[in-house]
Parts: structure tokens; sequence; C-alpha cells
DNA sequence: CGACTCAAATTGGTCTGACCTATTACCAAT
DNA sequence: ATTGGTAATAGGTCAGACCAATTTGAGTCG
């Protein structure tokens, strides 16, 4: 199809003078202006290089540079052959945090990874108590109910506690915690086989989940405190009884 | 200097023959294993990418992708006619966990980080509660006297709060904190004229470091987080009365 | 001898164009 | 309708040239 890029985008003319500094976060921006401007949603592939090239005017390397990055950050996954896809939304204003962390033997960076989790899990839990809506509480319900009706099933468990937290990290009204502890528990999963789906981990887990959502509902931010905890505790736990 | 790369670097044999899977992945851990060889620490410049490239055989391209990437990761900065810098340790086991994230404004940005950051620091405070040594108590015994001593002078008193509060993450036994809460710090002052240099933000917030310090070596769980929590309000309210 | 100047070497940044490989799309033959 | 193969597409790599900022060092002047 090759659909031509009609937009003039004010933002290429701009980049063709300025070497200063930061280009590549210059780029970054544009390309994110760009995306922005096309609406493209997570999923989206996004137009090729050599289109972009034209669109941006900028060289391919330049291109390629800052495709690099966003891969490298995890904002977008380059299939060769096919095409470079949009993971997460991005925009200009996007502040990017990475951090790297070293660790002697898997099970020891999952704990040490899971005693941060829980720190950020806990202050979620506490900004969900003061802050939920009666429309968080709604989902939150709506979410703990598919929860309870799948946790004896084998494998649909996960998601629905996966979709559990994720209404609980929302009602929190931080969107912070939603991105972060969505992405620790997409790593996680990536260096783990999801206990979740293993029905004696749901059935020792999932009774924290309804004292939780009494307390968020409650906004008892202490009792809401602990039962995160407790779930965590349960998760620590069978980390400590893999050992591969 | 030119210094000849002596090494025949058994990495990049394996290189010559691979274009599987995540192959920018293996550069960049032939690229960490060359680093460690070499036992280049923070501060260091590595070698210059026309030398990278006759190194690990593959194409000037290639080194700058990767290179690139661990710019974007934090790893490494490169200064333009000068070299690339090495800014964190780096290892071929080194686990990236990239976050990013947007809001709509500085002020709004940082509450929301500060929210998650101080779910991590009261989790190491309680980790350090519950682990920390003789030595650990030492250590953080000398930070905070030396905060005491500063902490009323204009410019030193923000690396003393620094010090001390890296004694507290050491003390938790999990390198995670510091690393994170390093890297963290480092974020949120990039953003941010750190007001531990100022003399009415020290006078505020001084006074919880003895007694978390007093909490942490009574091994006092709830009120090592307690304390915590108080220095991290203290940090909250100096946001909400910026506005720039 | 010290400090300054300026040119050359060094180094990262960008562009171009070529070629490779994997994927996708399309069209013809069965 | 299914299959099979071919062309177009897209990302990945390489090579070479050139640019711009920095660093280095020789040479010069005070």
């Amino acid at each position: 199809m090759t659909e031509p890029v009609l937009s003039p985008d004010p933002v290429s003319d701009d980049l063709a003078a300025l070497p200063p500094l930061g280009r590549s976060r210059q780029i970054m921006d544009a390309l994110a202006r760009y995306i922005q401007a096309r609406n493209l949603q997570p999923g989206d592939r996004l137009p090729p290089e050599r289109e972009l090239t034209a669109a941006l005017k900028v060289g391919r390397s330049s291109i390629r540079e800052v495709v690099s990055q966003l891969s490298a950050l995890g904002i977008v996954e380059a299939r060769i052959g096919s095409g470079t896809y949009l993971l997460r939304q991005i925009s200009a204003e996007t502040i990017y945090m990475p951090l790297s962390l070293s660790a002697d033997g898997l099970a020891e960076a999952l704990l040490m990874t899971l005693e941060v989790r829980r720190g950020i899990e806990i202050e979620a839990s506490i900004a969900a108590a003061r802050r939920r809506t009666p429309e968080d509480m709604a989902r939150m319900q709506e979410a703990l109910e598919e929860m309870e009706r799948t946790h004896h099933r084998e494998g649909g468990s996960g998601k629905a506690d996966f979709a559990f937290h994720m209404t609980v990290y929302d009602a929190a009204h931080n969107p912070l915690f939603r991105q972060l502890l969505e992405q620790m528990r997409d790593i996680f999963e990536r260096f783990w086989d999801r206990p979740f789906d293993r029905p004696d981990f749901a059935a020792r887990s999932f009774p924290y989940h309804r004292t939780l959502f009494n307390a968020i509902c409650a906004g008892d931010t202490a009792a809401a405190a602990e039962e995160t905890r407790k779930i965590l505790d349960v998760v620590e736990e069978d980390i400590r009884n893999m050992r591969p």
C-alpha cells in the first residue's frame, strides 16, 4: 500500500538544523509525536524504517538508533521481516527510568526482586485504600468474583489473579503503580513458570484477596498493607520451594 | 596509544557464526565480558568503537547499536569527541528492568515516583531492621554523626544525608535496594534541585534520621517503617511546595 | 619556564548505498 | 479450496565516507 506520509510534521523541520544536544532524544520525541499523531496503540505496527527516514528527514542509521533504544527500553519490539511493533504507550513527555540488577542465581534474583516488589505492592494497596472510588470498588469486586469462580481450574486462575491485582493498582490512582508492577510481573514470569496456575498456590493465596478487597473498601490502610504482605509471603514461600 | 587488543577473546569467535536469535543481546553480553575481563570500573573509558569493531569482529553499526542501547539503559554515556564511559557496573548476567512513566507535569511525575520510592525505602528499612549486623550499625552511626555535624552547613548536608541512607540500604543486605534507590535518587535529582542542601529541609527531616537509626538497631521493623515514612513525607511536602 | 595558540589526531554521530535473511503477500497450478 | 513457489517487503549487518566536538601536542610567544 505504501501509504504516503502526508503530514508535513513541523517536528522534522526543526530536526534538520539541530546538531547540538541530545539529538537522538529529539528524534525519539519526534517519533513519539509521530506515533501519537497517528494514534498508534500497543500491538500496532509502526511504519517501516525507510518510510520513517523520509518522514522525519533523518538517515536510516538515526532511525535505527532510536528504534534500537526504544527496543532496549521495552517500548517497541522489532520482528525481522515483519515490522516493528508498539508494545506500550509512548509520548514525547515520557520519562524513562531504566534499572539494572545483577544477582548470583535466578532464585536469588527473584527473591531480591520480590522484596522490592513487595514494598511497591504494599504502598499501592495503601494508596488504593485511601483513594478508591465506588467505581474502583465495583471493578475490584467483579474481578475478585471472577477469580473465585476460576481459582480451582487449571490454567485460568493466573489471568484472573492478574486482573484483580490490576484493578487494585488502578484504584491507587497513580498510574506508575500499574506500569511498574505490570512490567515487574512481566519480568518475573519471564524467569519463572507462573505458579498462579498451580492450584495449590492459588488455594493458599486467594483467601487473602477477599480480605484485601474488604480492607481497601473500608479505607483501612493498615489492614490493606497487612493483607498484601501475606499474599506476597505466599509467593516468596513458593520461590523458596522452587530450586530447579 | 592505540593499545592493541591482544586477547583472542573466545567470545568473538562464537559471534562470527551466529545469526539466529537476539544477536544484539549476544553482542551486548560479549561486550559485557570484554568489560569484565579488563576490569573496567564506573568512570572508566571503554575502547573506541572502531577498536571494538575489530575486537568483537562485528561491523561498527552493530557495536553502535548495543552501545546505543546501553546508553539508553543508563549503563554507559557517550561523549562526542572524547569517548564512551562506563556509568555503572555491568556483567553478562545483568538483568535490565527498564521502566517508563508519563505524567502531566514534572511535580506530578515526581510525586508519583516518590510514592513508589517510599514503598521501596520502607521495605528497605524493614529489611535493615531485620538483618543489620554490628558492622552495619557502626557504619550507620558514623554516617549519622557526620550528618549531624554538617546538617547546618550550606552545601554539605546533601551528601551526608545520601551517605547515611546508603548505609541503611546496605544494612538491608539486599543489593537491589541500594542499586534501585541510588538510581532513583539520581533520576530524582536530575529533575529537582536537591532540597537536601537547603537548610530548612535538612532541619525538618534530620531528626527522624536518628530515630530511624535507633529503630533499625533495636530491630523494631514497625518503627523503622514509620520513621522512614516520616522522612519521605517531608520530601513530599517539599515537592508540593515547589511549583516553579 | 610557563602559558597560550593552533593544527592534527582521535572519537562519537550521521548519511548513503549495498547486500543478507526472515516474513509476508500474491498468484498460479493442482 | 489448497498448495507451492516467487516476488515484494522489512529488519539486520556491513563498508566507506564525511561531519563535529574534543583532546593532544608541538610550536610559539611572553
